[in-house]
DNA sequence: GTCTATACCTCGATAGAC
DNA sequence: GTCTATCGAGGTATAGAC
């Protein structure tokens, strides 16, 4: 990976984030990362491609971020963890973040992947601590993050804890 | 409003809605809409225009969705038709919460305006209830909700009824 | 139907590493 | 001399606009 190529995919990821994916043109990007148009498709074949490239290099940092809740064993622990993803995002990465928010909307690229999984462990965690209905305190608490993350990464401002802390107490972890 | 105004709109939106702002251009709704493409801009200004244009029509809908949560006074009702807004959105109406959630991200136009008179009232309904951190609990349940639409939108299914049974058990609404 | 700008993309030429 | 990274001048299509 030379400089250059590193180069187009960061500016890339900032100006898809900020401006959205098809309103980039590759004559911006060639700009901004001071490069010619034609190497990015040299490197990358396509707009799509660069895109996809971005969206490789930043997956491995959501599986990172998943393992803590999947590999928890504890069930207090796994819900836990699981509320505090968006506090363990660097600000640095929102760019990303954001990305994929948009591009859920303006292509059709859904990462619920990692959704599965983590639906299912944090039901277990929830059956472990003899909750009445687990599939439901999941369900709920999944889309509940997804507000959250969303409203944070929206606002480029940080998370509030207030609210992290506010449920750790409701549910007792 | 004519005839072929109506169908620039209501094509307009259609179009907007599944492939994206940016992505969809004018040649294609006046296709759709079976007219001439200098019809558009006559009538709306600039491919933006139209965009408000479409928004706005849809902002009354809106509007009285969210009348039922501010207007209700008792407040495990108040709460109750927060939870239910989604369930009231009838289908045919879904494009154009989609084209709200993708618009939110692709341009920057967001009608958080709506949120803030929610967010009070359900915040005071709590307060009502003797809940120990009332706004909290709105800010809980808001992060929620968004999740859930945003899920149920993007799915293009029906919203989980269950969920919100399990919502109204757990909040003995 | 016509205009202008710009979108995405191609490709031959160049330059340096080995 | 081959190979890989790079440049930058076009090409073709289509966008928004009127």
């Amino acid at each position: 990976m030379t400089d250059k190529q590193e180069r187009i995919l960061s500016c890339g990821l900032q100006l898809f984030a900020k401006n959205g994916y098809n309103a980039t043109s590759t004559s911006q990007i060639a700009k901004a990362a001071e490069v010619s148009e034609g190497l990015i498709f040299r490197h990358f074949k396509s707009k799509e491609g660069l895109l996809h490239a971005i969206l490789k290099e930043g997956q491995q940092k959501i599986d990172q971020l998943y393992a803590n809740v999947i590999n928890e064993t504890e069930p207090k622990s796994v819900i836990k963890n699981f509320l505090q993803i968006p506090f363990l995002v660097p600000q640095t990465e929102y760019n990303f973040w954001k990305l994929l928010f948009a591009l859920k909307w303006e292509l059709d690229i859904d990462n619920s992947v990692n959704q599965k999984p983590i639906n299912i462990v944090l039901t277990k965690a929830f059956e472990q601590l003899s909750y009445k209905e687990p599939d439901l305190e999941a369900a709920f608490l999944v889309n509940y993050l997804e507000g959250f993350t969303s409203a944070i990464v929206k606002g480029d401002g940080v998370p509030d804890s207030n609210l992290n802390a506010f449920l750790q107490r409701k549910y007792m972890l």
